[in-house]
DNA sequence: ACAAAAGTGTTATCCTTACACCCATGT
DNA sequence: ACATGGGTGTAAGGATAACACTTTTGT
């Protein structure tokens, strides 16, 4: 799942890092940057991706910064695909965090410095104010191939209900994400996008209950789904274990794109 | 309800304007910008507030930008301030805008040329890329005292049903607004920010159906609203019409405020 | 045969909907 | 008295929640 890359910023290639303190943030636009929220499933539960500034022994959010001439959709398009390969998610601005005091930097350049004075201009990019927007993504693990970006050596998923210590606010944005998918998940047919092609009922049901943190009633659960009708039910799964094969089920595009607009109101 | 400024740009008392110019827009963080879309309700159905800018014909939501050190919903707050002098109501951030052409500047400078050349710097300021974060402010109509903006000459409410032509993307933020709130109404019990302290129970309808666009049964109504027990009904009104007099109500802010955070689902 | 988990059924309860009915009031 | 609109009631149908029953399958 993760890629160890060069394990010492000073020891690494720096011509990406020295070209962005070089020229790369005058494209950029200033004091704006995106965060994502790139959710996975497993059968543990929800997983976040994150990244690892190793050398500051800091856990953060896939993010990045908006191209002088690109919309902020298609530049949080780009940073999903950087990190996961993925192109297509569901993916969806949710908060957008403007407080002046939302990165704490003390903590930051604590463990920065001391440092080479090359790097003055990046910490200097790195030090002005930034209002975030943040954005939900919800994948399929599996799809993904997770990849650092030039300032961090790994990418790796971790669980939702245990996190490490987080940079700055993220653990903030993360939770105002989580926020959301709950709101939405009452009137939107989240689950295409964390699941794989074909999944049985059981699947389902326990992605319901990984974000909405309870149990839900078996019987009551299918009936309820398999009334919104975005489901097909595909030929029975080969189980090979000690019962009843459950179906297999993949989702109706046509219907759950209708549902995606719509909107739907379940699960209590 | 419309306060008629000074009738031209030019013949205006000049030292607001002159000092934005000269130093006001390096108080403010540059290409992020805050719009709101304030709604009040009256006997007419919803109602947003506009600015007109008379010498290029055009209306404008009201909006400005973020100091240095002020946190975004602060600089919200402050424009919410200004343009009605309200300290406190529902607001609240719903979306950010950061498309790279949403603001057509090809309409705008055409009626804003041939200018004096000391608007240059201004112009300069107003052309620059702005990503725009749009705050919804729910109000009361009659606590309201709008006032327009130093580039503005008259604030002015008009019928959400019937706006006039807006600058840039203005009308497409005020129907993400609207989406925002008929979502929210069937979990928040939006309402207190947009009635007088008493209403009757068929305000409240007239307000749900102005907002839901379609109508309701009125005992139905009624029943709904009561259950979910955030209205403390008052004595009858006096009504001195040919019915029946109506009970007034008041919103229970306790039960409201719980509701507020733990949210409901209802209304169909 | 048995355990385990899938699929489906049953029931009591609650909620929603669409009305109907009665009440208070000014004309 | 009557038209108007307020308050409440009712009955049918639908949704929900809790749980039970049956089926399939590997051991």
């Amino acid at each position: 799942m993760c890629k160890q890359h060069n394990k010492n910023l000073y020891l690494r290639p720096m011509n990406k890092i020295d070209s962005f303190v070089a020229d790369g943030f005058t494209q950029y636009l200033p004091g704006q940057s995106i965060d994502c929220v790139i959710i996975g499933y497993n059968e543990h539960g929800l997983n976040v991706l994150t990244l690892n500034w190793k050398e500051f022994d800091m856990w953060a959010l896939p993010g990045g910064f908006i191209h002088n001439k690109e919309d902020m959709d298609q530049a949080a398009i780009r940073i999903l695909k950087e990190r996961t390969g993925l192109e297509l998610a569901f993916l969806k601005q949710f908060y957008t965090f403007g407080n002046y005091n939302r990165r704490d930097f003390e903590e930051f350049l604590k463990q920065f410095e001391p440092k080479e004075l090359k790097f003055q201009p990046f910490i200097n990019w790195m030090k002005q104010r930034f209002i975030s927007t943040g954005y939900l993504a919800l994948v399929d693990m599996k799809k993904c191939n997770p990849t650092p970006d030039f300032l961090t050596e790994s990418c790796d998923w971790k669980p939702i209900n245990n996190l490490p210590k987080l940079l700055f606010d993220h653990q903030h944005i993360i939770e105002k994400a989580l926020e959301q998918i709950r709101i939405q998940i009452n009137y939107l047919p989240i689950g295409l996008s964390l699941l794989p092609e074909k999944f049985t009922m059981k699947d389902l049901q326990k992605l319901y209950e990984s974000i909405l943190q309870k149990e839900l009633d078996r019987g009551n659960f299918q009936k309820k789904i398999l009334k919104l009708g975005f489901l097909d039910r595909l030929e029975k799964q080969l189980s090979g274990r000690a019962h009843k094969a459950p179906y297999l089920y993949k989702f109706n595009e046509t219907k759950y794109d209708y549902l995606l607009k719509k909107g739907i109101g379940f699960i209590s």
